[in-house]
DNA sequence: GTCTATATTGGGATAGAC
DNA sequence: GTCTATCCCAATATAGAC
């Protein structure tokens, strides 16, 4: 059994403050505009530790960084999802909370998958596949909830595609406008165009 | 009147080369990951023309290299939406085109001014704003094409954020993935989403 | 306007003591 | 596993001749 990851900082293992301060310094900056030395900095964390955790340097910590990033927003994705049965009601609901954590953060924190992947085709495979492997993990967890929703099989894969791509742009372009509407409008229309398929859609 | 911009960089002029260089290389590279000595070699340019040309350095570059995107993007944008009165058909097209343009680079040329704005947020005000202002100008040409087809004021400029959100994730998308799949379902799903406010929609 | 040279800082990465 | 010191190179930006 894997050990469980503590929720704080504080008393996470260095190799988990490693990750978690790459993953944030990241979704602000970027990949590259991320540097090691002050991933380990903010990390309390000196540049050999970093170097054991990850021998194959900035790109294998980018890679994990993508991977924590995926774990959180599947995590986010299935709490919201099965808070209400009807998934056009729980896709509002979600747009509404992305939008308030960009507010929270003075429109800083977009998706960390987005921030850290954008620039790096070419030349970061394996931060690549991470980001292509998150993607296609909440569209299947958009597909299933549509599923259990008595959508049809092909219909929820090929909406999914749609819901998943919306967020994603709805949250960059909310983040540059510095405003709820998009997330807002996205939300509202994902979910008129998801009822355009089943009816009300819960089960 | 302004001068024309000749369209293949061997005759353009200094400043022309250097922008459409940089413009380029972010929307491969990112802004961070492009430096100002890369831009001024393939433009053919040396440093010191670019500085003097860009005296407020890389961020004043970057902002000049978003808002060539801007057009580009605004003219293309204007092609497909006349091409077509149905603006749900005009969708479909220009999604398609977009899948091609994302294929034949091999899926490296995104959306420049994504590519460049990301990451930048809280470091470089001046390409935030230009990219805010990108974004505004192609919902107002989509939203223009929608009145024009006789919707109602509100709901086509509602619709609008939502057409260019979901323009902007499903050409992430489909870059990360390496698949047309993402946009293809996305100009499909817009088309629906817009024939479910004003029936055939064309006038 | 264009060019070369350079100042300065910070980048990623490594070595080896402890 | 942790730490410090260091190597090497690229980054942005500037100065000043032409």
């Amino acid at each position: 059994m894997k050990t469980k990851a503590p929720h704080d900082l504080e008393t996470a293992g260095t190799r988990e403050r490693i990750v978690r301060t790459a993953s944030r310094l990241m979704q602000r900056q970027g990949y590259e505009g991320t540097g090691i030395k002050q991933i380990s900095r903010e990390a309390g964390a000196t540049l050999g530790s970093v170097y054991h955790f990850f021998p194959g340097g900035k790109q294998e910590l980018g890679t994990a960084a993508v991977r924590l990033g995926d774990e959180e927003f599947t995590e986010l994705l299935r709490e919201s999802l099965d808070a209400e049965p009807d998934p056009a009601k729980a896709l509002v609901a979600l747009t509404a909370s992305l939008a308030e954590g960009l507010r929270e953060s003075d429109w800083l924190d977009g998706c960390p998958v987005t921030s850290t992947v954008v620039g790096t085709a070419g030349s970061a495979p394996g931060i690549q596949r991470a980001a292509a492997e998150a993607f296609a993990r909440w569209r299947a967890v958009v597909a299933a909830k549509l599923v259990a929703a008595r959508f049809a099989e092909a219909d929820a894969e090929d909406l999914a595609h749609t819901v998943i791509a919306t967020l994603e742009g709805a949250e960059l372009a909310s983040q540059v406008a510095r405003s709820e509407t998009p997330l807002e409008a996205a939300g509202r229309h994902l979910a008129r165009l998801i009822a355009s398929y089943g009816g009300s859609g819960h089960s």
